[in-house]
DNA sequence: TTCCTTCCTGAACACTGTTCAGGTTAGTAT
DNA sequence: ATACTAACCTGAACAGTGTTCAGGAAGGAA
């Protein structure tokens, strides 16, 4: 689209950009190269490889969520950024997997782990580090799994009797915090 | 290894033992051809493509779980049921990533979930069925991270103060469990 | 011996991420 | 204006990927 010069975070849109229109499984480094009308090998100047631009990719996704504001109790501020989290994710097309695959390879998006077990406002940290991170794994699955029923949809393959609906990710994180909030208590 | 015929089974079988010597992401076509003294060619009669021998996979790995003795009680069966399909992930080298997206993809590995869910004995189905996959999310999750981790370690990549170790991922099941007694109860 | 199913070959197609020696462009300093 | 330097890019290649397809060979049954 341009045939100027473009700097770390030109390249990093473009991605994300294309990351939109093409999704993950065709986000290759030439079709991205060809939409800023360069070389493939240009790309390798801004980013050493291709994980390395999809982990930016994912940092850019995790940041998108909204700050939340305050709750009336830790339980509800967790609830809220987990929702946070979700939103963000849904909000780039195949978000989780690609927040998942970089998460799971170690090269980025802890952040969105932090802002989780931090809002777990409870003594016993071993125990809110467990919560949070089954939170957020819970938020991961459900999300990919939805974003890959709206390609499938989107591709014309039939539903399975409309699959009772998603079963809301809330009622799975409000179990959790119901359960930590009855062990605290004990 | 073999010079004579293969069946689809054995295809299969290779594929699991090529899987535990390279890991997912060098089990490829051409590599698993090369052990059965075949071309890569041979192996599309008898899977349609990689993935439908993905699925396979997933699937021997999913129905590796031993099948668990009643409990004292639901809660306890269903734990028993999802730490049961964490060592079946865990017998494979890097099991977690290929059930993961097999069942993201919606091509296998159903039956763990369907496993969970049966385990829930409530009568509000649409809760147990919430339960049963953020059970399973959670699972799959730890496992992958903790798979992935192995491998990091193989590799010599250090560790970052040995990370608290792995938080135990039945505390997480149980808090889910734990959530899922109180509502019932209310 | 014929026939048919099962399994495989060999070669190619259309991609993929990545490397590298060398060239261009832009901006800064003299 | 000239020289230098950092930023950015070209063009070509390498080594690999999943997959297709026309045709051939092996084995058992009629």
């Amino acid at each position: 689209m341009n045939a100027s010069r473009h700097s770390k975070s030109d390249v990093l849109q473009a991605a994300m950009k294309l990351l939109d229109e093409v999704g993950l499984p065709d986000l290759t480094m030439r079709k991205l190269a060809a939409t800023l009308d360069v070389q493939p090998s240009a790309l390798y100047w801004h980013f050493a490889n291709k994980q390395s631009l999809l982990a930016e990719v994912s940092n850019t996704i995790v940041n998108f969520a909204k700050p939340v504001s305050e709750g009336r109790n830790w339980q509800d501020t967790t609830l809220q950024t987990a929702l946070a989290l979700r939103d963000a994710l849904l909000a780039f097309r195949d978000g989780a997997e690609v927040v998942s695959s970089t998460l799971a390879l170690g090269l980025g998006a802890e952040s969105a782990l932090a802002k989780i077990e931090s809002s777990v406002a409870i003594s016993n940290r071993q125990l809110a580090q467990a919560a949070a991170q089954s939170i957020l794994f819970l938020v991961l699955g459900q999300v990919w799994h939805e974003q890959q029923r709206m390609q499938a949809n989107s591709l014309g393959i039939v539903d399975n009797l409309e699959e009772t609906g998603t079963p809301n990710l809330e009622v799975g994180i409000r179990l959790i915090l119901q359960g930590l909030t009855e062990k605290v208590k004990a």
